[in-house]
DNA sequence: ATGGTTGCTTAGCAA
């Protein structure tokens, strides 16, 4: 199974560049976030023309998430407790449990919108302890709006104590691979020094001013069939990129 | 340098 995760941020403006990627990679399923729409905008009949089944969590204006698969997806599960916002999709494929995320930004520490993803983190590690087993073929991944060390940060400085590499995060990030859960990107690439996210507004990707803020966390046992992970840098390049680039994980299963 | 760009929605917000 290979697996993608992108936040595209917005699904109607990455169209091209999301259908390019589905015949470059042929990935068994992709995870996406930051849709930007709701689903009466979402573009299933071109992502239905490629071969993928698309299982969709709309909103309006604002985040958004979902499962693209080649199988079609069962058990699907949307949104997060009572959260309004739409950041959370689950779905069984291929017998296993893909559960996407969109983790709140936080905005800046110490707002109303920080103490939101410091909840929506704390929410969503009892859900998992609730609603799953770490021994299921499990994997969560998606933009949790966390570069888990200062490895995963170009310019460690630059970010100190940012709602992105803030302790407080960090922690909560350390919680759900306690759970257990293995981030399979770093597993492969342990040195880190490789990113998914640059900053639109500091002109980030050419200066190389990246952090690794999309994961794919696996239970240990889908983990232990993880046989590779990459970043699709060149993806952030050329007209009209996201500011995300893809993370991907190949399964042998 | 509290800078800068992009997208949605329509001048302001979010990232």
């Amino acid at each position: 199974m290979k697996l993608v995760t992108w936040n595209v941020n917005s699904i109607r403006s990455r169209l091209e560049r999301l259908l390019a990627l589905l015949a470059r990679h042929k990935p068994d399923v992709v995870c996406l976030q930051e849709l930007k729409g709701a689903e009466d905008v979402f573009p299933f009949d071109a992502i239905q023309q490629a071969g993928y089944h698309a299982a969709v969590l709309g909103q309006k204006t604002y985040n958004g998430v979902a499962i693209l698969s080649r199988a079609e997806p069962t058990d699907i599960h949307k949104g997060l407790g009572d959260d309004e916002h739409a950041r959370l999709i689950a779905a069984t494929v291929d017998g296993v449990r893909i559960v996407n995320v969109y983790v709140p930004n936080g905005r800046e520490v110490g707002c109303e919108h920080w103490d939101y993803k410091l909840d929506w983190l704390k929410t969503l590690a009892a859900w998992l302890a609730k609603t799953a087993k770490a021994t299921d073929l499990l994997a969560v991944c998606g933009d949790f709006n966390v570069a888990p060390d200062d490895s995963d940060v170009a310019h460690p400085d630059e970010w100190a104590d940012s709602v992105l590499c803030h302790d407080r995060v960090r922690e909560l990030f350390r919680g759900l691979l306690d759970w257990p859960l293995v981030d399979v990107f770093r597993k492969h690439h342990p040195d880190g020094r490789i990113y998914s996210w640059w900053d639109y507004r500091r002109l980030a990707f050419p200066k190389g001013d990246g952090l690794r803020l999309d994961h794919i966390l696996a239970t240990d046992p889908l983990a232990r069939c993880c046989s590779a992970a990459e970043v699709d840098r060149d993806e952030r390049k050329g007209e009209k990129p996201s500011d995300h680039a893809p993370v991907m994980a190949t399964f042998d299963i």
